[in-house]
RNA sequence: GAUCUGGUAGCUCAGCUGGUAGAGCAAUACACUUUUAAUGUAUGGGCCCUGGGUUCGAAUCCCAGCCAGAUCACCA
């Protein structure tokens, strides 16, 4: 019944181009000719493109006996000689095929039928040959073999640069090169870089904390109860054990489980999910690195979101200055630090500390923020400093003290009331960072969540649900902890200078095609 | 979810106030043994996003929809 499971895509071909049926017929000929298309064995690579082209002086011993793979990416043809241009993982390099050199005896088909009529560009090409300078000087191999590896039935977009460095015919199109990512990666090199910038990004930060001595761990995905943030999650169903459960929106209830269980430190690398609206910073399904260090509070915490960032931004630039849109950040440390109250005092002029509700409400309606009578005084703050502080911070900087209604599972500031010990890390103009010291109070925490509660039955959608068994976690004992959560996505964005979060994710979430 | 912009050849794009669908690259054929956005000559290639409407006639005007991008609102 196999058969059966096949999908329809399989058996639907789409209208083939007329380049797609000369590519298909060019595999005919080929076979015909009995040269397999698809060929099983290895063929051993000794060298890459880039350092061939980085390595290679003229009159060298270097590099003459080399073996490349690549895809054929652009041919000039001139009779029994020909230039093209192969591209392998590390970039492109020219070659160079003379007709007598890859047929010297007197069978010429190789050069005449399979390299001139029936590889195209894009097809998977091996060869052997030795490195040279041409008589324009560019860096060229001089092929002696040449074996077809794959071929390509669909027509690559052809992009050039021409001698000034322009690029012509790019291949823009941002819809095509989001479903198509394989044909993005192939064509635009700089796409290529971004994607490896931001792995670059997860091992320095990998790295830094595990040389000292936390753990990465993984919790689940798929969690009988969501909680850990202020969000909307997505729902499943488990068949075998009939029971409703969602995606985590956050691991850190998970990992606070841990830091009872008695580790020091643990990190999560955590693929979330949030049922909300997308746009260039919103995926529905993200990624947070997630830290908790025993025996530490916030304040400890905020240096070493400093020391890590600042040397995550060394690691990929080799500098602590990042070109970001028209501003240059620097990671350096230290950082600005204000806490909320300063922070709205030195962007508006206004001390807002000793305000009641009523006060605050009034201050912000002359400041012409957007405010309503359900708010409370937390949350008017926090609107206060969204609209006339966030936009104005563009180098890295710390917010800290946040009020308490906006922080359910933070530890309450100990000298300042309606606070709690929190910080936000500040960069163009968005969150990278959000910390607290956790809250290790089992009864002030179940008195939170309670709160919560009473928020969702009041309409709010994003409200936290109450998770008994993280509170008995809390009632056998959290020592003091020190949190942390960084948006990668977000982090990524900024240090390799995109200003989209679909170019820092392989495959941004899409729309489906229509057939 | 709201507003604006866009969807034409494999790719990048023209196509005016309605009148036989265009260019460059790519492709096909021929020539060319150090070119480089190779060159020269010739040729083929289109569900103009989909569905309605107006009109003698629609890629073009109108309406509805689909997909994408930008901005805004919620959010990381």
């Amino acid at each position: 019944m196999r058969f059966l499971r096949i999908s329809k895509l399989n058996f639907t071909m789409h209208h083939l181009s007329e380049q797609e049926i000369i590519r298909r017929d060019n595999l005919t000929k080929l076979k015909d000719a009995g040269v397999e298309a698809y060929p099983s064995e290895s063929f051993d690579v000794n060298a890459f493109c880039k350092d061939v082209k980085d390595q290679f002086k003229d009159g060298d011993t270097t590099f003459q006996s080399v073996s490349m793979a690549g895809r054929l990416m652009s041919r000039r043809i001139m009779g029994k000689a020909s230039f093209a241009e192969l591209q392998d993982s590390s970039g492109r390099i020219q070659i160079y095929i003379s007709r007598d050199d890859i047929c010297p005896e007197d069978d010429k088909t190789l050069y005449n039928d399979v390299f001139k009529k029936w590889l195209d560009l894009g097809d998977f090409i091996g060869i052997k040959g030795f490195a040279f300078y041409t008589q324009m000087g560019e860096c060229t191999i001089h092929v002696t073999e040449l074996k077809v590896l794959s071929k390509s039935l669909r027509p690559l977009p052809v992009v050039k640069v021409d001698d000034t460095g322009k690029v012509h015919d790019a291949f823009t199109d941002p819809e095509m090169r989001y479903r198509q990512r394989y044909v993005d990666l192939i064509v635009n090199p700089e796409v290529r870089e971004t994607f490896k910038q931001r792995t670059a990004m997860y091992t320095s930060m990998r790295n830094y904390l595990n040389e000292r001595g936390y753990l990465e761990v993984e919790t689940p995905i798929l969690q009988p109860l969501y909680g850990g943030a202020a969000a909307r999650p997505f729902t499943t169903h488990h068949n075998t054990l009939d029971m409703k459960l969602y995606l985590r929106i956050a691991n850190e209830l998970y990992l606070k489980r841990l830091i009872v269980g008695g580790f020091d430190g643990v990190y999560e690398f955590s693929k979330d999910f949030r049922n909300e609206g997308m746009s260039r910073f919103h995926n529905p399904e993200f990624t947070q690195i997630e830290l908790y260090v025993a025996y530490k509070d916030y304040q400890w915490m905020m240096n070493l979101v400093e020391e890590m960032v600042e040397k995550v931004a060394i690691d990929l630039h080799g500098t602590s200055k990042v070109k970001v849109g028209e501003n240059i950040i620097d990671f350096k440390r230290p950082w600005k630090r204000y806490t909320m109250y300063e922070a709205i005092e030195h962007f508006t002029g206004v001390d807002i500390s000793q305000m009641n509700e009523d006060q605050l409400r009034d201050t912000a309606r002359k400041m012409h923020v957007h405010v309503d009578n359900t708010m409370g005084k937390g949350k008017l703050i926090d609107e206060i400093f969204g609209e006339k502080c966030e936009d104005q911070l563009i180098q890295p900087t710390f917010i800290t003290d946040y009020p308490v209604e906006m922080s359910p599972l933070a530890k309450r500031h100990p000298s300042k009331p309606g606070l709690v010990e929190r910080f936000e890390a500040i960069c163009n103009k968005k969150e990278i960072a959000n910390a607290f010291s956790e809250l290790n109070d089992p009864i002030d925490q179940r008195k939170r969540f309670e709160e919560q509660l009473d928020l969702g039955k009041r309409g709010d959608s994003e409200a936290m649900v109450l998770d008994e068994d993280f509170l008995r976690a809390l009632e056998y004992g959290m020592p003091p902890t020190a949190g942390l959560g960084i948006g990668m996505d977000r982090l990524a964005m900024i240090m390799t200078n995109q200003n989209s979060i679909q170019e820092v994710l392989f495959f941004p979430q899409m729309k489906a095609e229509k057939e």
